[in-house]
DNA sequence: TGAATATATGAGCAATCATTCATATATAAA
DNA sequence: TTTATATATGAATGATTGCTCATATATTCA
């Protein structure tokens, strides 16, 4: 038996959980999109995008990488309705879907740095 | 030349671009923590953890996952800051180093369902 | 101290993923 | 229409990763 109203709660909180754990479908788009953020290059392009649309090729060229690989990264990006795209005379421009993304960033950012505090 | 004066600020900001892109030491603390939210398993550990502290027992009955499994992908969150722990009696209790995290989450899933709205 | 319990950890394996290379598609320019 | 330019895409490959299994470590209890 519990020894104390602490442990008390604690076995109530433990029951609660095991019932209310998401379902890997509710979770699954938030995952998919931590995983967008979770590569150096979709973030530098993200951050680029953040600045002013960009074509393939400036994001390439900006990025120095190839463009390929670029454009499979962005097609990701896409799928994800993480960036939307238009043609524009013989290119094909980016832009970030919304805002929310940069306000992601900064509060990750803000984790990072109140967590550099600590040393 | 350029055609219009949009065209003069994007090639403005285009070169501005070219000199800021952060370097990949300066990006790398974020890109990690957005790998370690793009696991269904870690998400789950996170979640379960913004209720109450656990012992990695707990979470692994919780979840229906292996002690082994919960305890590597626990370690990986807490080399990344995210989580911290500390025995008590024969157990060891995990809890969310900080809220950010949650603030994190929840912005996540607004971006998810204002995207949802479009459809 | 010795047995039981809780957690951590290293090696191995299958799956996922980011890049490259080659090539296809689509638009613009000549 | 032919040629050049911009982007997309499929296959192949090396690297990373999450899980399992076996085992090590550490704490509690008898």
């Amino acid at each position: 038996m519990p020894e104390n109203n602490f442990e008390l709660e604690h076995q109530k909180a433990l029951h609660n959980l095991k019932q209310n754990i998401p379902s890997d479908t509710d979770l699954e788009a938030m995952v998919n999109i931590f995983k967008a953020f979770g590569d150096m290059t979709r973030v530098k392009i993200i951050l680029a995008l953040a600045e002013t649309p960009l074509s393939v090729g400036e994001i390439a060229d900006t990025l120095d990488m190839s463009q390929s690989s670029i454009s499979h990264q962005l097609s990701i990006l896409k799928q994800l309705n993480l960036v939307s795209n238009a043609r524009r005379g013989r290119n094909i421009h980016y832009r970030l879907s919304d805002q929310h993304i940069i306000t992601i960033f900064k509060q990750t950012q803000e984790h990072i740095i109140e967590d550099d505090n600590d040393f």
